[in-house]
DNA sequence: AGTCGTTACGATGCCCGTAAGGATA
DNA sequence: TATCCTTACGGGCATCGTAACGACT
């Protein structure tokens, strides 16, 4: 068994059972993936993948077991790489990140501007993409930390930290009836054409929730997975907007008028999670620290020693957060 | 980097630094692994092994944690192994259990016996040793089991499932005096010599602590690590043997008397450990069920589920476990 | 003096890449 | 028909084993 068959197979998985385009990611030719693919399986004794004709066409339960183990193996390799180079070049390396549009475009900015001052010599990339698809990267082992602020059930293997809470602001245009009010209830916020996030993005359960507590059914006229789109819609007159509080730009949308909200809404909470095998570069825990002042490394360390995610919200109800 | 370069340094750190007997082991060449972890290091840009001329002498702060991922990375190497023979001859394999004397001799055999029997195709091995030697083996991936009645600090990386309760039993040749005695107090015990277990062998600690907590000070005439020399050293009248009540064998010991305890002793306990990554064979599963009924295999998965031994053992405090 | 790790060198064998073949949608 | 995986073949390279060297106990 030699560590590279172990990467085929896991990024054929990865390619949707499409050798040759797994071969043009990993640079390399479609037959030399094709013949360690079957090796591996000669020599395990078992197929792993199911073939019809000479189609890859799904992955046998055997396979999927040894697919996920592999993974766990490949990103333990990656682990010692991490601690050596951690002991090498401590300020050197890279870190990927996936997130949602909300937060790359309105929360992270400042934070990475500050964070490749102090580390010139990490390159940071950030992966922005729907939740299912950060969780993807994430589980793939594409990224080190994903940002999420919703769906969480897609990240169950993962360590995930509560960072802040957040919740909505209801916006409409300067000219628009509602602009002036001063109180405004769920029942009346029913009676308008709603623009807002898109099913999964942004919190949007919660949302939901809200107006299923009241017993309304919101009008919802258009949807948008990020907090731009919904403006632009909003400032042509298609409907309230209803979007994340930090999405609001106090010098750019001078045409567009904050409603106060009055807890109609409850608390969403954005989190910051990674696999429980990554080895955690110093800068890592610097760039969680950064994100979510309260995340000391120590209280990092701390969460990783605990078992499932449950006891991680326990631990955190005794702390804090801010509010955004 | 390559998992022979893993294997040889691990190999290496379990050879006490010896290259040249790690060679010997693996059945290759000195200076082949000598290259290899070179060049290791060269790929990592780290010191693995420190040097002093041109022995190796100790492992570097960087190394340990490096051997500690390389170890994983091995074991789950295993795991894809087992995965796949599980799925091609489910009753074909290797079973390697660790254990102390009194297991080996008094309780395993007619569980062996039965075993064997019913998996003719699984090799079993049984290793004897010291609890210190046991905790080596199984960390270093040795053997899939360990069965343990003792210092258990040692096992602590490991899954331990408590299997039974156990206590002492006083033993004395026929004539000896004490011989026709229905009730035996500590204070009366403390003035015999006595001859019983070495530190750290099958329930010693408690055996201590029963004197201590009733400020006697008990005359330990001598000492070894397992039954069947006590018994012998009880025969020949070098003092009153307290041995684990299972060490007795109805048949052969009739030359012996066991007096009753009265509690004076508390019980002890006896579990089998293994490493939380080791993927469990169905016919390992069977073994701990043989061993210890009430550890079925659904019981085993749920005690993997949880995070610490002490939730283990809270869980276990639901359960009545048989008492030997 | 003996044990032990490093360096040098030669051969085997494995892995990769190109090219051709056959099956499926 | 186009896409895709498999088989076949040849070149390059890494690994391994033997042998000689140098260092420490």
């Amino acid at each position: 068994m030699k560590l590279q068959q172990l990467r085929y197979i896991v990024e054929v998985v990865n390619h949707n059972l499409n050798v040759s385009s797994t071969a043009a990611g990993l640079y390399t030719s479609q037959p030399g993936i094709s013949k360690q693919v079957r090796m591996l399986e000669d020599e395990l004794g078992v197929q792993i993948f199911i073939r019809s004709g000479k189609h890859l066409t799904s992955v046998t339960s055997t396979g999927k077991e040894i697919i996920r183990i592999a993974r766990d193996i490949l990103s333990k390799i990656e682990s010692i790489k991490s601690i050596a180079a951690e002991h090498t070049c401590p300020d050197k390396g890279s870190l990927y990140v996936a997130t949602t549009y909300t937060q790359a475009r309105y929360v992270l900015p400042h934070i990475i501007t500050h964070f490749i001052k102090k580390y010139p010599q990490v390159s940071l990339h950030i992966h922005q993409g729907s939740p299912k698809q950060i969780a993807d990267s994430i589980s793939r082992g594409n990224v080190n930390f994903a940002i999420a602020t919703e769906a969480f059930h897609l990240y169950e293997d993962l360590l995930m930290l509560p960072c802040y809470y957040w919740n909505r602001s209801i916006i409409v245009p300067t000219k628009h009836e509602l602009a002036t009010k001063k109180n405004i209830t769920i029942e009346e916020l029913s009676k308008y054409p709603l623009v807002t996030y898109t099913f999964g993005f942004t919190g949007k359960s919660e949302l939901d929730q809200a107006f299923s507590n009241a017993g309304v059914t919101p009008h919802i006229a258009f949807t948008a997975t990020d907090a731009d789109i919904i403006k632009t819609y909003v400032r042509l007159g298609l409907g309230v907007g209803i979007i994340a509080s930090m999405a609001i730009d106090k010098k750019l949308d001078l045409d567009l008028v904050q409603l106060p909200t009055n807890n109609i809404f409850s608390n969403s909470t954005t989190k910051i999670g990674f696999r429980r095998t990554t080895f955690l570069r110093s800068y890592m825990y610097d760039f969680i620290r950064q994100f979510a002042s309260h995340l000391t490394r120590d209280l990092v360390n701390h969460a990783l020693s605990l078992r499932s995610n449950k006891e991680i919200d326990v631990m955190f109800q005794k702390i804090s957060l801010p509010i955004k």
